[in-house]
RNA sequence: GGCGCGUUCGUCUAGCGGCCUAGGACGUCGCCCUCUCAAGGCGAAGAUCACGGGUUCAAAUCCCGUACGCGCCA
């Protein structure tokens, strides 16, 4: 087969990018890569009434976020470009309606003047009489006399397609093997509503076989659809594509993952400060591993590895505390750079750019292996740069212990002309002080540390007090000293 | 209700008939390093492989059933 691989991510714009569909998007996109395929964005926005534009510009943003680049599909909300366009299904719709017309014209597909009122009694008298609430075909079997009769009335249709009464469907799935489905258990799907529109089912059949996806990989929530879509395709002629569906996400509680569980839009987890990458390689192994167990990923080897064949068929717990090392992971393999420029909103927001005093280079650098979010970052360092606030814990534990208000006075006098003031400098100079003194180190270490920072946690000393500078550090001693009755 | 899917440490998973007294990762616990917190290093605990029957010399791995969970159909 030479065949050049296409898949694609087909959200209905009614809300955010949530994290199913982002890692639906993921493997979509890996397995493209991977093949050197095309990774095609298509909206199905053929519900009028709960599709809007700003979830159209929200799943764009979450997909550009996620670092998944889409070779055809919409350039903006309005806006497409690739072979196939238009890749918004509202814009599609006389195709959709000219393969309708050809199926109604072949037998295929018919004509139901059944009500809402009349299906919902079929349905309720079959859940009575025990048996499964599908359509019972009453149109299907209507005569022409009987057709012409309703169409003179004016009444309202949708258009069922036509199942085989019966055989079976087999869907050939890629992930979970062979599926079997009896074509009599099947009931005739509507492909057209009442309301003058396409299906949902409809559209995909149409729009995958057009815009020539070889690989539907999508959620389980469509494995029972396949075998209806799988007749589509055979009664319009076609071969349909290869399909894969991938197992839910759950929460942690194990039901399906919500909005109760936590944070479930992509964009919340940018906004938490997950990296892209984290993202990519955490989801990437929610559901699919290496026969090696590999945790970690750079996105070569992601798209080199990655395979429909090791996706998991059950559901999996997403974890957010898995999902916080491995952010922590790959913040300490970002350069510090790189890192204070992806860290800037965060820094921005908690005001501290633009701020006299050390470069957030440094202050950063100082911590770098604490953090697990973005987010944190302001607040791990922003005593570099706002007034001390004293953790009362810390206070009334180190700054009240005997001696250490004289430590601080002491210390405080003794840096005052200290120079250079310099990490191994200062290291030497206070544990000079120590042994004068005759203290233990943890009796001078821990009263300067809550003096200048406040708190009993933080970056090694002595280079924290380099960093901070002279003037600095000798006035917060002496402040601190000074608070201590 | 019918049909379909699933079930290995708390979590993500390896495993595709003998290498499994079930391996890795996160988390947990302990030790080391150490000026604190992290990071890092080392180690430990943690799964009668949902349950019950088969098949086989041999089953987490194959077959059947049950339970539970989930999805679709409305």
């Amino acid at each position: 087969m030479s065949q050049k691989i296409r898949t694609r991510f087909a959200p209905s714009p009614t809300g955010f990018l949530h994290i199913g569909g982002a890692r639906t998007t993921l493997y979509n996109w890996l397995f493209a890569r991977r093949h050197k395929g095309d990774f095609i964005l298509r909206i199905e926005d053929t519900d009028e009434v709960r599709s809007t534009d700003d979830s159209v510009t929200a799943i764009l943003d979450s997909v550009k976020w996620l670092g998944l680049d889409w070779d055809e599909g919409p350039v903006d909300g309005k806006t497409d470009k690739g072979p196939y366009s238009p890749y918004f299904q509202m814009q599609r719709v006389h195709i959709y309606r000219k393969h309708l017309d050809q199926l109604v014209a072949e037998g295929k597909a018919y004509r139901c003047y059944c009500t809402k009122e009349e299906l919902d009694e079929y349905r309720r008298v079959a859940q009575l009489e025990k048996r499964p609430p599908r359509y019972p075909g009453v149109c299907r079997a209507l005569s022409d006399g009987q057709r012409k009769e309703r169409e003179a009335a004016g009444k309202k249709f949708s258009i069922r397609f036509k199942m085989p009464a019966d055989g079976a469907t087999i869907v050939d799935d890629q992930i979970r093997g062979k599926v079997s489905f009896e074509n009599n258990l099947q009931q005739d799907l509507v492909i057209w509503k009442t309301t003058d529109g396409p299906t949902y089912n409809f559209c995909c059949v149409i729009d995958d076989h057009l815009m020539e996806m070889t690989h539907v990989v999508r959620g389980d929530e469509h494995l029972s659809n396949t075998p209806s879509q799988i007749q589509i395709y055979h009664a319009l002629g076609w071969t349909p594509p290869l399909f894969a569906h991938l197992s839910m996400i759950l929460g942690p509680d194990g039901s399906k993952l919500s909005k109760r569980h936590g944070a479930t839009s992509v964009l919340e987890y940018r906004d938490q400060g997950y990296l892209p990458h984290t993202m990519r390689n955490y989801l990437a192994l929610l559901g699919w591993s290496t026969t090696e167990s590999q945790q970690l990923f750079t996105d070569e080897d992601l798209i080199a590895k990655f395979d429909l064949a090791g996706c998991q068929k059950s559901p999996a717990t997403f974890d957010t505390v898995k999902l916080n090392w491995m952010n922590g992971e790959y913040i300490r393999q970002t350069p510090v750079k790189e890192l204070v420029s992806l860290a800037k909103p965060f820094l921005e927001k908690a005001g501290l750019v633009g701020l006299p005093g050390p470069a957030l280079e440094r202050v950063v650098a100082l911590e770098h292996e604490k953090f697990k979010l973005l987010s944190e970052i302001p607040a791990l360092i922003e005593f570099f740069y706002k007034p001390v606030v004293f953790d009362p814990k810390a206070f009334d534990k180190v700054l009240k212990a005997p001696g250490a208000k004289q430590v601080l006075l002491d210390m405080a006098e003794a840096l005052s002309g200290f120079a250079p003031f310099e990490d191994k400098a200062l290291e030497a100079r206070i544990r000079q002080f120590v042994a004068d003194k005759g203290l233990k180190n943890g009796q001078v270490f821990h009263p300067i540390r809550v003096a200048v920072s406040g708190r009993t946690e933080g970056p090694t000393l002595f280079l924290m007090l380099e960093i901070m500078g002279k003037d600095m550090v000798v006035s917060r001693l002496r402040d601190a000293a000074s608070r201590i009755a």
